[in-house]
DNA sequence: TCTTTGTAGATAATAATTGTCAATAATGGA
DNA sequence: TCCATTATTGACAATTATTATCTACAAAGA
């Protein structure tokens, strides 16, 4: 996994970056690789595969769901989105915050909120020191009730 | 979920007090139950249903794996196993520490290791205030290499 | 434009998990 | 202890999530 913290600007700025980085990786631009990129670059939430083909398939009715298999795949080997596991399966993806990052997770509307804490990076190296692990990432969820579900 | 802090004792114990809890939900006492109960009590590290069902195969050959998932998940839902969840797939089981807490995972020989941090703690209530959410439970795995691996 | 070769799409295959249902066995009561 | 009730087991079908396979196509460089 890839770290990239220079993320969160300009969607379409980071668009053409990717597609550098991805034409200097030898993988070709493809229509349907940059609409998926499209995709998770200008969704606010973290989409599953399954939300992504369906948005894919608006613009490229014949996107076969392999292939948005293979581009997540791609841009997740590439470190450009994240991955989210939950026990539950399936998985969400980050295309703006591609870094682990707490996230905090509404269990009554399934809301997935981003959320940076500074204390993450003090645990890890505590950790370090306690274990003796060599800790390159983690995975962090909250799960609570929020805000607007309270409510109701 | 539920929360049960109350673990980590005599494995016979915690047996029986399990067995009594099922029965006063109303759930029946098989032998089926007690063997995988017993699995989870007896083993230090984190088996998945796999490898649960291998087990209670050397003394039940007739088990079904179906058996083994539904036990699995009822004793999920009464919290008193904890279910860890990763990116790609195929779910891992905490028998003898039910409540959310912190795991180091080697990523190159998968070990599973417990770790109690204080600072979660903070890090939730931290987060409440932030985002107004009542959180009710977490999730927080660290990835690195434990020290065994380093040395190879 | 032509050639090369990585990629898309269709579909089969796999893995993980859950649902179905008849036969069985655990439990409470007679 | 025996019986009746009914939750649970076990076999298997069904679902869901994901990956592999393979041919036709199309992106990129000459």
């Amino acid at each position: 996994m890839q770290l990239n913290r220079s993320a969160r600007y300009d969607p379409k700025q980071r668009l053409d970056e990717i597609v550098v980085k991805l034409r200097d990786l030898n993988f070709r631009i493809t229509p349907q690789r940059v609409a998926i990129l499209r995709i998770f670059l200008n969704s606010q939430d973290h989409p599953s595969v399954e939300q992504v083909y369906a948005q894919v398939k608006a613009d490229f009715p014949s996107t076969s769901l392999a292939t948005v298999y293979k581009t997540v795949n791609l841009l997740k080997e590439i470190g450009e989105i994240l991955e989210i596991g939950f026990a539950c399966g399936g998985n969400r993806y980050d295309g703006n915050k591609p870094y682990p990052h707490p996230h905090l997770i509404c269990t009554r509307c399934k809301k997935i909120m981003d959320s940076d804490i500074d204390l993450v990076d003090q645990i890890a190296s505590e950790l370090e020191q306690i274990s003796g692990y060599r800790i390159v990432s983690h995975q962090i969820e909250f799960f609570g009730i929020c805000p607007a579900c309270q409510k109701k």
